[in-house]
DNA sequence: GATGAATGAGCCTTCATTCAT
DNA sequence: AATGAATGAAGGCTCATTCAT
C-alpha cells in the first residue's frame, strides 16, 4: 500500500510553498519549477494534487479566503452579540491581522486581485470575499443606523479597510495595522449615536 | 531618408496599444505580438523605441502617472487658492475622473501595482505617485487644521481613495465616480471646521 | 501471503484493456495510467506482469497474432484435408472472421503495424504472421496448379485479404466481410482448375 | 524589410524533414525538436509556419497525398483517352510510382492511417484519397463493363492496390512494384471483354 | 524606419517508471 | 500482490529578442 493521507500533507505545503514563491519573485514568476524547489518537491507532482498550474493557484487563493473568513468569523465569536462597536472593531481587527498583512500575504492578495480580472474563478472568488466584508458590516450597523445611512457607512468602512490595506501593501514598510485600525475607529465613532459607546 | 519625428507618433501609437492590449488580455497575456498587433506595427519595432518590453511597460505606467498628476494640476488651477475644500474636492474629483476610472485604466493601475511588488523602477514610479497624493492632500488639510489631524486626515483621505478605486476596480460595474466622491466629501465635512464651508 | 495464479488472471485482463484503449483513444494516447484504470488496476502493476509498457504492447500483439493463428487453425480443421478449395476458403474466412474485423482489432493491428516499422520485436512477430498466411495458401494451392502459379496466385490472394482488411479498418463503416470473402472467392474460381470445384 | 518569401521555402523543407523523421524513428519518436534539427531550424519555427505539430502533420500528410493524386493525372493524361486498358494501368502504375513506394514514403503513409482513426482531419483526408481511386477506377471499368461488375472489380483492384502496397511496406525488402503491377494486370486481364486489348 | 523570419530559453504538462507501504 | 505517491525527463508551445533585408 502506497503512503496514505499524504493529500493532506501536500496540499497544504504546495499551497504555502506557492505563497513564498509569489512573495518572492511574484505571480508572473512563480513558475511550477520554483513552486516545487520551494516545497522540495518535483514539479510534477503538482499535476498529481492540484491537476494543474491553475489549480494551484486557485487553491491558493480559496486558502487565503479562508483564513480571512475564519479569521473574521473568530474574532466576532469573541465580541459581545449585543455590543455594535465591539462587533464592527472585531471585523476591523480581523482585516488587519498580521496573518493577513504579512508581506507575504500582501503580495499574494495584490496578485490575485490583478489576475481576477482576466480569470473567471478567481474573479467570482473575490467579488464573494468583498460581498462578505460589506455584508458583515452592513449587518451590524443596520442595529444602530437608519438602512441609508448603514449602507453608506459600510461602504466607506470597507473602501478604508481596503484602501489602508493597499496602500500598505504597496508601501515598503508594510501595513500599519495599529494606525490603520485607529483612523478607521476614528471615523466611526463620528458616524455611530453616542449611545452605542456608553454601553462600550 | 529615415522619416524623422516618428517618436513622437510611435512612443504614444504603443503606449496606447499596451493599455487596450493590458484591459483585453491582462498584463500577464500582454505579449510583444499581440501589442504590435493592436498597433498595427511588427514587434521588433518595440525594441527599437523602447529598448524591449520592460521600457515600454514602463513608459506605459509613467503615461498613466502623467495622466493622473497632469489632471490634478489643471483640476487645482481651477479653484480659487484660498479654498480649502474646493482645492481638496479638486483633487478627490481629479482621482475619479473617467479617464482614470474607465475599466481600461483600472486594469492597467492593478496590473502595475502587483507588478511593481517585484520590480524596483515599477516601484519607484508607483511611490512617488502616492507620496504625491499625500503631500497634496497634507497640504491644504494644514491651512485648517493642526498638524496632527492633517496628517490624520490625509492618510484617511488618501485611503478613501485608493479604497473606492480598488473596490470599483474588481467589481463588475466599475468604479461609481459619483457615489465614492459623494462619501469621501461626507467625511471630510466632518473633519473640517465649518467656517471652511461659509466661505465656500 | 501472495495470491497464486494471479498472473493468468491478471495478463490477459490487462491485454484487453489494452486492445480497449488503444480503440478509444490510439496507439499513441494508451497511457499506462489509461490503461490501468481500464483494467481497474493500479498503473504500477504493469510493470510487475509485462517488465513495462513495451512488454505489454508486445504481449498485447502476441494475443492478437495469436487468435488470428488460432483461429485458421480451427477453420482449416473442420475443412476435408482433400478439398482445396474449402481449405482455401477457410483460410479466408478465418481472416475475415468478426473477432478479427472488429473495430477494436482493426485499430489494435493498424497501431501495431505502424509501430511495427520501428520495433524490431513487433516487427519479427508481423514478418512471422505475414509469412505464415503466405505459407497456408501456398501449401494449398501447390496441390492444384504448378509452382510459379501457386506463388503467383498465393500472393495475390495475400494482397486481396489484406487489401480489404486495411480498407475496411481505414472505413467508418468497417470492414465488410460478407463482400471481400465474395470477392476474393470470385477472384480464387478463375484461378482454380475447373476439376477443384466438381468434387467441392 | 525582412527576407520574403521564406514561407515557400520552409514549408517544403519542413515537410521534408518530417518524412525523413517519420521514416527514421516513426510518428511517435517524431519530436518537433528532431524535426527542426533535421531541417536544419529551430523547433519554434514550426508553430511560426504550420502553428504547431498538428498543423505540420497534417500538411505532410496534405503534401502525401497531392503527390499521389499529381501522380495519377500526369499518368492518366499520357494515356489515350479511349483506351480503356491503358487508363486502368496508369493508375495502377502511379500508384506504384518509386516515389510512392520508397520506404520513406511507405512509413509515412502507415504512419498517418494509423493516426488517422482517431485525428478526425486527417481521417477526412483519407477518405477523400481512398474513395478518388476508386472512382478513378470504377469510371474507366464502367465504359466496358456492366454497373454491377465495374464496382465488383474495381473494389477489387482498389484492394489489390492497397494490399501489395501494406504487405511490401510491412516487408524488409519494400513494395515490389514490379511484381505488384504485373499480378495485378494479370487479373484485370481476367476481368475485362477480350475487345479491349485488341485495341491495345 | 520598419519588417517579420528566426532563435532558443523557459514554461506547463504528460508519462513511464520506481518504491515505500 | 497491489497501491498510488513521487520522480524527472521529454514533449509541444510561447515569447522576448535579434537581425538580415
Amino acid at each position: 500500500m502506497p503512503k496514505v493521507g499524504m493529500a493532506e500533507i501536500r496540499r497544504p505545503q504546495l499551497i504555502n510553498a506557492t505563497m513564498k514563491v509569489i512573495d518572492q519573485v511574484g505571480l508572473q514568476g512563480a513558475s511550477v519549477a520554483l513552486i516545487g524547489r520551494a516545497a522540495s518537491v518535483s514539479p510534477g507532482i503538482i499535476n498529481h494534487y492540484f491537476g494543474g498550474k491553475d489549480g494551484l493557484l486557485e487553491a491558493t487563493m480559496r486558502s487565503v479566503l479562508l483564513d480571512l473568513s475564519s479569521g473574521v468569523r473568530r474574532q466576532l465569536a469573541e465580541a459581545p452579540s449585543d455590543d455594535v462597536v465591539a462587533r464592527l472593531t472585531a471585523i476591523i481587527r480581523a482585516n488587519f491581522d498580521p496573518s493577513q498583512t504579512s508581506p507575504q500575504t500582501a503580495k499574494t492578495w495584490l496578485a490575485f486581485w490583478a489576475q481576477a480580472m482576466h480569470h473567471p474563478v478567481l474573479f467570482r472568488l473575490q467579488r464573494v470575499n468583498e460581498k462578505r466584508l460589506l455584508s458583515y458590516l452592513r449587518f451590524e450597523l443596520k442595529k444602530v443606523l437608519p438602512n441609508d445611512q448603514a449602507t453608506a457607512v459600510s461602504l466607506t468602512l470597507a473602501a478604508l479597510i481596503d484602501g489602508f490595506w493597499l496602500r500598505g501593501a504597496l508601501s515598503p514598510d508594510g501595513v500599519n495595522e495599529t494606525l490603520a485600525t485607529e483612523l478607521i475607529l476614528d471615523y466611526l465613532r463620528q458616524q455611530l449615536p453616542h449611545t452605542c459607546f456608553e454601553t462600550a
